[in-house]
DNA sequence: TGTACATCAGTGAACGCGCGTTCACTGATGTAC
DNA sequence: TGTACATCAGTGAACGCGCGTTCACTGATGTAC
C-alpha cells in the first residue's frame, strides 16, 4: 500500500459528508463538481469511490438520516427529567435550526424528493423513518403503546411541516409565528423555551 | 388579427396549467420541452409567451397556490354544518390526494424549493400562504381570534407534514398509518371519515 | 363571393453551457534490495 | 541508510447529452379590395 491503510476510506467519508451538507443546502440537484470541491478534491476522483451519482445519493440519504436520528437521541438524553420530547421539539423548531438547513434535519431536507427516487433509497428512507418514530415514541408518555407510536408520528409530521413552512416564509415575522404555532400545537401552551443548549443539528 | 383575439391568451393559460401539473408531479426540475409537449406544442414557441423559464415559474407558483386556496374554500363550503375544517383535513389527508400529487396541494409540492427562489416568488408564496391561513382560521372555532390564526397555522403545517411523509413512505401500511395519525392528531379521535365527495384537488 | 396580401403564433434546427462520466496520466508514498 | 521501483488515489482534459434559449422560417387565418 502506498498510503496509510484507511486513507481512502477517510476520503470517501469526507465526500459523503460534503454531499450530505450539499444535499440539505442546495437540494437534490447538487452537482458532483460542487461536492468534490467542498471536499477539497477535483471531480474526476469521484469515480474511484462511487459507481455513480445515484450510488452516492443512496448512501447520503442513509447517512444523513442516521445523523438526524443520533441528534434526536442526544437531545432526548439531554431532556431528562422532562419528557425528552420537549427538548427535541424545542430544538427542532428553534430559529437556529430553521436558519441552518445544511446542518439540520435530513428528513425535512429531502422528504419531497424521496417519492421520485428508486426503490432502494425509498426503502432506506422508510426504515430510518421507522427508527425515528420508535425513538420519539419512547419520549412521549405513556411510551411503548400503540397510542405512543401514533402520537410520535403526529409529532414528527408536525415538526417537519412546521420547519419547512417556516423556512419557506420570506419575512421573519411570519416565519417566527409559524415556529411558535407549531411549538405550541405540539407541546401545549407551556412556558416558552429558553435558548436551548445545542442550537443546531450537528457539532 | 389573424386569430381569434383570445387565442394566444388561451394557449398561454394552457402552458401555465401544463407547467402547474409538471411542477407538482416532476418537481422544480421540470423541463420546458416536457411542459410544452404536454400542452400540445413544441418548445420553440415558449418564448412567444414567457420571457424566461424563471418568469413562468413565478407565475406557476402563484396560479397553483390560488388553485389550492380555491379548493380549500370549496371544501369548507361543502363541510357545513360541521366545521369546514373537518372536510378540508379529511380530504387533504385522503389516499386519493396522497396518490395524485399532480392535481393536489401546491404548497406540499414545492415548499422545500421556495427557500431557493428569488424574492418575487418567495413574496408570492408568503402572501398566498397568509390567505390560506386566513381561510382556515375562519373554519376553526372560535374564528377570527388570534388563537384561531395560531391554530390555523398549526393545522396547515400538520396537514402538509403528514401528506409529505405519507407520500415518501414506500409501503402502503406505513403510509396509511401516517395519514391516520395525522388525521387523528388534527381532528381528534372522531369517527373515521367516509370516502369524501371530491377525492382530489382539481376538477 | 372570391382572390391577394399581411400578420404573427407556432415550428424545429441550431447554439452554448453545465452536467455526469471516462480515461490517460501524475506524483506521493510504501516496499524491496 | 539510501536508491529504484511499483502502486493507485487523485488530476484534469475530453466526451456525449439534455437543457434553456435564439432565430429564420411556415402556414393558418383575418383583412382589403
Amino acid at each position: 500500500m502506498r498510503y496509510a491503510k484507511n486513507r481512502k476510506a477517510q476520503t470517501r467519508a469526507r465526500i459523503v459528508e460534503s454531499a450530505s451538507l450539499s444535499l440539505r443546502e442546495t437540494g437534490i440537484q447538487m452537482s458532483i463538481v460542487e461536492i468534490m470541491r467542498a471536499a477539497g478534491l477535483t471531480h474526476g476522483g469521484f469515480y474511484a469511490h462511487f459507481e455513480s451519482r445515484e450510488a452516492l445519493l443512496g448512501e447520503v440519504f442513509e447517512t444523513a438520516m442516521d445523523q438526524t436520528l443520533r441528534w434526536w437521541r442526544r437531545l432526548a438524553a439531554e431532556g431528562v427529567p422532562r419528557p425528552g420530547i420537549a427538548k427535541i421539539v424545542e430544538t427542532y423548531l428553534h430559529q437556529d435550526h430553521r436558519d441552518n438547513p445544511a446542518r439540520g434535519c435530513a428528513v425535512a431536507a429531502f422528504v419531497s424528493d424521496i417519492r421520485r427516487q428508486g426503490p432502494k433509497s425509498r426503502r432506506v428512507f422508510s426504515l430510518k423513518l421507522d427508527e425515528m418514530t420508535k425513538e420519539v415514541a419512547q419520549q412521549v408518555a405513556p411510551p411503548s403503546s400503540d397510542l405512543a407510536r401514533q402520537e410520535a408520528i403526529a409529532v414528527i409530521t408536525a415538526m417537519i411541516g412546521t420547519l419547512m413552512l417556516a423556512r419557506a416564509a420570506d419575512c421573519a415575522d411570519l416565519s417566527d409565528e409559524i415556529l411558535k404555532a407549531g411549538l405550541q400545537a405540539i407541546l401545549g401552551p407551556g412556558e416558552l423555551p429558553k435558548s436551548p443548549g445545542s442550537p443546531c443539528g450537528e457539532k
